[in-house]
DNA sequence: TTGTACGCGTTATCAC
DNA sequence: GTGATAACGCGTACAA
């Protein structure tokens, strides 16, 4: 319909064309703290809406050499967080001016690639928040490819190359084995999921030691190779299974609420017994259907859109300082253990 | 520790002048199929590799007008579905060579900036699975900015500019009411999330006139504004409340699993009732959740990763043809009903 | 406040 | 098979 229609491309030049300035000044008009008179700026901005014009970010970047565009690395996609984490982290992102790059790491294979990947679009920060970044691939992640920031969410790494924001998951564990004991379970059995970075501190480790230096006791740990609730009802079967109805833990503490959820079916369901008198069941993370009347999950909550936030204020801080950070959540109490 | 290290960026030039040939022919050397001698490649490659080069794709993008890029827009983080979609797309289009731009449309508001936010990233394609994408939307949207391609995916659209890649609605809820029917439920209620599009072919509105057609009765309906488990609990609630026993559904179809879900919380946990005994409930999508031990849901199978081929298919296609496609799912009958 | 070289790192196209 | 020219659309730095 109208001339916009018949020009493949509109660029700042044919704005500059129509309004009567030159192709910065148009620049300037769509830039927020630009030195240029109002009158210009409307005048331009008229000119651009009637061309239907809006600036290409990818010469703008391309330019600048600042994308405004993170990369995020993702797996364990049955892990039902996972969803929550992606919508805050685009929220807080997308509300703050950045845009994100998905992508699916889809093997362990993959890691490599993906991080190779993310290199290649140039983003400002690569951000990780699967399970298959063990040392290795971050180490090997390092030494090749430039990344200009290298930010762990929601998981501790010891690597000094990268930025962790996560929760502090010894404060948090030790919450938990607080309030296992103060409600007087003997015999717990923790439930794992995969092991990758910085497994000494890991919550299970972090559960048993505590555990042990408080009761004298080591608690039995099973572990599973993904956040999957299928997963974890799998294990939770072929491991009460073939106990006697005594020896069964009375308490079945979860390294998150996929694996806590997965528990509950189980045990409920597989062997008919009731949650929390037969078997207790705590989880981590508080995951929206911890809160359903079906699982009334206790749990830890991690504060997941203060770390989103933090993780944009670590975007904008263009120092060098450490940038690492902890977090602390708080314990949900509903009514499986 | 090499001199990747002191260097900035390294480019094609570089990798150039290190291989002793021209810029263009490193260019080639990355290129599939270029005309380019095997012997000559590997000296490139050897030399980009030592420098730690990689090619740009924000510059390629920029010369050559396509960027392997698609915009993702997404909103309904709630339904657990959606997790689901958002893995099998970006395995999908990961694999087959595309990147993936995750767009959270904040809110209802933020619909026209998101698609404005995609438009300026110049992406080959934007895929709208969100919820908050009206007749209007698209309307304004695609007066307003150009799209290379316009994509509805798992949602019928009658806007003729879009392409619409989804189940056929219309024959999966006729599928479902003829199990109802067989199954001999005799007063369902129909559980139904937000309109938008194309409201005139839902499943609702489907199988309200299927059942009608073949019972002479009109079934109840209500509707919640977001595919949100926890608002299909409460508006069964409030729906089951003030009825009699006897006035009760015996039967709740829901327009899918994440209501389904609700739905049968709410059953089991706010009436006490036996789920299919009492009530029965019937879903659409067979989400993880809907195979647990605990809900054992019959539901309707949608075929995303077909569905999601396709779609790279579509990107790929650059034919001006018409791309709609609509995708036969299949029941999985489990114990809800 | 406004205008002007020059560069960002590729791709398309044509010459050799 | 290889090299060279001209875009792609914008940002930076500086000059006017």
């Amino acid at each position: 319909m109208s001339a916009s229609d018949l020009q493949a491309n509109i660029t700042a030049d044919d704005v500059a064309v129509l309004a009567g300035v030159s192709r910065w000044t148009v620049n300037r008009a769509f830039k927020n703290n630009a030195s240029i008179s109002p009158a210009t700026r409307e005048k331009v901005m008229k000119a651009a809406q009637t061309l239907g014009y809006v600036p290409d970010l990818r010469a703008a970047a391309l330019a600048s050499d600042r994308s405004n565009l993170v990369a995020l690395l993702v797996d364990d996609f049955n892990n039902p967080h996972k969803l929550v984490m992606l919508e805050r982290l685009t929220r807080a992102l997308r509300t703050r001016g950045w845009d994100t790059l998905l992508v699916n790491t889809l093997d362990r294979e993959d890691a490599g690639p993906a991080l190779m990947n993310a290199s290649q679009r140039r983003v400002d920060a690569t951000i990780l928040i699967g399970i298959q970044f063990d040392d290795e691939v971050l180490a090997t992640a390092h030494s090749a490819r430039r990344f200009k920031k290298l930010i762990i969410f929601a998981r501790t790494s010891q690597n000094p190359d990268t930025i962790s924001i996560a929760v502090d998951d010894v404060a948090a564990t030790r919450e938990i084995a607080q309030y296992v004991m103060r409600r007087g379970y003997k015999r717990p059995l923790y439930l794992a999921g995969p092991r990758t970075v910085s497994a000494h501190l890991s919550r299970k480790e972090t559960f048993v030691a505590l555990w042990q230096e408080h009761t004298g006791f080591t608690p039995d740990a099973v572990s599973v190779a993904a956040y999957d609730p299928n997963l974890a009802t799998e294990i939770i079967d072929t491991t009460l299974r073939p106990m006697a109805a005594e020896d069964r833990p009375d308490i079945v503490v979860c390294e998150n609420d996929a694996l806590a959820i997965g528990a509950i079916d189980c045990i409920k369901h597989r062997f008919g017994l009731k949650v929390p008198q037969d078997i207790a069941v705590i989880g981590f993370d508080d995951v929206p259907q911890a809160a359903s009347a079906n699982y009334r999950l206790t749990t830890y909550r991690q504060p997941i859109s203060a770390m989103a936030e933090y993780l944009v204020d670590v975007l904008e801080n263009s120092g060098t300082e450490d940038m690492d950070k902890m977090f602390l959540g708080k314990m949900v109490i509903r009514d499986s253990a």
